[in-house]
DNA sequence: TTGTACGCGTTATCAC
DNA sequence: GTGATAACGCGTACAA
């Protein structure tokens, strides 16, 4: 492990010199610069990151802190944030608090100490206490897909509601009446933004909307094979049901093959967010996608410019997009 | 950003005592203890990562390399890993390459700089420059899945051979004489341990092996779709395929599909590496899981023990389980 | 253009 | 049991 002290030695300069020749700064001649250069190269010479975090008072990792890892959306705004930031010379921490909110708090509070120099997050716990503690991060905070209640901070999320209200549109526009909605938990702000945009589809078409066809607080595959097995133990069941996210739909899905039932011929289903393997399933799903990549670009992008001092950025709202597969037919068609 | 002399001042004790005090050493007072956390409560201190880590000379994070994040094989690995590297009070950092052995080797030199106090690492990279960037890393280092050539450190990995011999000889055993494999990279260790655990089945099941049943090199959707293409289009093409991992298989998938083929009709499919959505898929592919989680469990207590002092732990093979669903069926069946 | 010297916030060593 | 102080290794005024 050689220091900055063995390369000034070995090339006959000042420690000083070595960080500026390395940093190849123009106050520095090019002979020196070389001299410089050869020296850390044959000592193996790299800069000590915690000496030059905190001697910076800023580290070069940005943290993303997301419900699930494994869920591929999330999987990719990692990739997107991660690509961005290597751009820029930072690394990138993942968190992921497997949807466990009180996992999700000890999380965050454990990075408080200035590992991270900013952090971007998609909370799932919505208490006080937790957006309290997701407040105590030193640098900026970047939001990703949701804001919980309480914070300022920027967001970067889709437009939740118009694509859903286009989208379920197709329902009707099939000539289905009975739509239902597996929805997520109410004071999620994506849930009630989602469920606008279901509400102002059944408006379009003229159609009442009955209670019962709302199953709110869902999240995940039990959740969504829950709600499901609801849904078709209802006197008079859906003919279509519209999921609240991917896992939801996989959940959804289940319950419908379980039941002895097939989609769309008993029943259609329309995702939200996609999937890689959506295309091979049985039937292939008609899912909305969320650009999860570009999200996850824009979020470090955010971060990078308050880091470079930008005081408020703006929200960031990209399109998600309808992508027609399989799974929504006219209700009793076979 | 209250630092340590604050909190000493504030309690009446030197920045020692509250070093000790707050990590609850036995030789603090009660009533010093109480002072300092009172003091430090009410300052929000919060020691400083990095002034910690340059003082001890090791930071707490810990590294996971992964090829693809996106992949819910890796993102599993990395969960396993974050969650017990957690319990030892690190943190992960998730490096993914995209599969680009370039990017690869830029990602981990890019880690030297003590940001990890250990990586752990599935690498896509084989050349020369690539393993010795690996090995520059400063603390410990461990492979998950497979050991590039002339790499020295422990090994977390299932028991490839056993498993894929077992698993392949269910194609004979249902009378399949024309089974394909579609391999991976000829320099991957792991790709010869499948293919070795394939040719056993070949040779239990007293069948001679056709070359062109063979297909190295295939990685990802692009490679499995495209050898499955290869292998459709032989004189004699082959009646079951197995194939090298999930990626390979989702495009093996989509070429039959888009041959107006069907599994396991026309072809019976065996995939390593198994996906959530496999049960969901037209058929539910029959795979071979390995333990993800486990591993990336694994990994991680294997860098915490080297961290620890343990010399040179020995690898962990962990068992790989086959999970059968409808993508096998004899030849010829409807 | 280059060198000196100090600060960054902790932890560890020693002395009391 | 507690305090003073020297590292830790780099960046950067400021001086030369």
């Amino acid at each position: 492990m050689a220091g900055i002290r063995d390369v000034a030695k070995l090339a006959g300069v000042s420690t000083a010199t070595v960080t500026r020749a390395l940093r190849d700064e123009a106050s520095v001649t090019p002979e020196t610069k070389a001299k410089v250069r050869a020296a850390a190269a044959r000592l193996d010479y790299v800069p000590s990151a915690a000496a030059r975090a905190l001697s910076q008072g800023r580290s070069s990792l940005l943290g993303l802190f997301v419900p699930d890892i494994v869920n591929p959306f999330y999987a990719e705004v990692a990739q997107g944030m991660a690509d961005r930031a290597a751009e820029a010379n930072y690394h990138c921490v993942i968190a992921s608090s497997h949807l466990n909110p009180e996992r999700e708090r000890q999380l965050v509070t454990s990075l408080h100490d200035g590992t991270l120099a900013g952090l971007a997050a998609t909370t799932v716990g919505t208490d006080e206490s937790f957006t309290s503690a997701l407040t105590g991060q030193r640098g900026p905070l970047v939001l990703v897909d949701r804001r919980p209640r309480g914070i300022r901070a920027p967001l970067v999320r889709t437009d939740n509601r118009k694509v859903t209200r286009e989208a379920v549109g197709q329902f009707f526009a099939m000539g289905h009446t009975k739509v239902a909605m597996i929805s997520g938990p109410r004071d999620f702000d994506t849930a009630c933004q989602r469920l606008s945009g279901f509400r102002l589809a059944y408006k379009d078409a003229g159609l009442p909307l009955r209670d019962e066809y709302i199953r709110h607080g869902h999240l995940g595959e039990a959740g969504g094979l829950a709600a499901m097995r609801e849904l078709l133990a209802l006197p008079s069941p859906p003919t279509a049901v519209f999921c609240f996210n991917n896992l939801v739909t996989v959940g959804a899905l289940m319950a419908i093959r379980t039941a002895g039932l097939k989609v769309p011929g008993d029943i259609s289903i329309l995702a939200f967010d996609d999937m890689s393997l959506f295309p091979l399933v049985d039937p292939p799903i008609t899912a909305i996608a969320q650009p999860a990549y570009q999200m996850g670009r824009a979020a470090a992008d955010l971060l990078l410019r308050q880091l470079g001092g930008e005081k408020s950025p703006a929200d960031v709202v990209l399109p998600a997009t309808l992508i027609e597969r399989e799974s929504l037919a006219p209700p009793g068609f076979n």
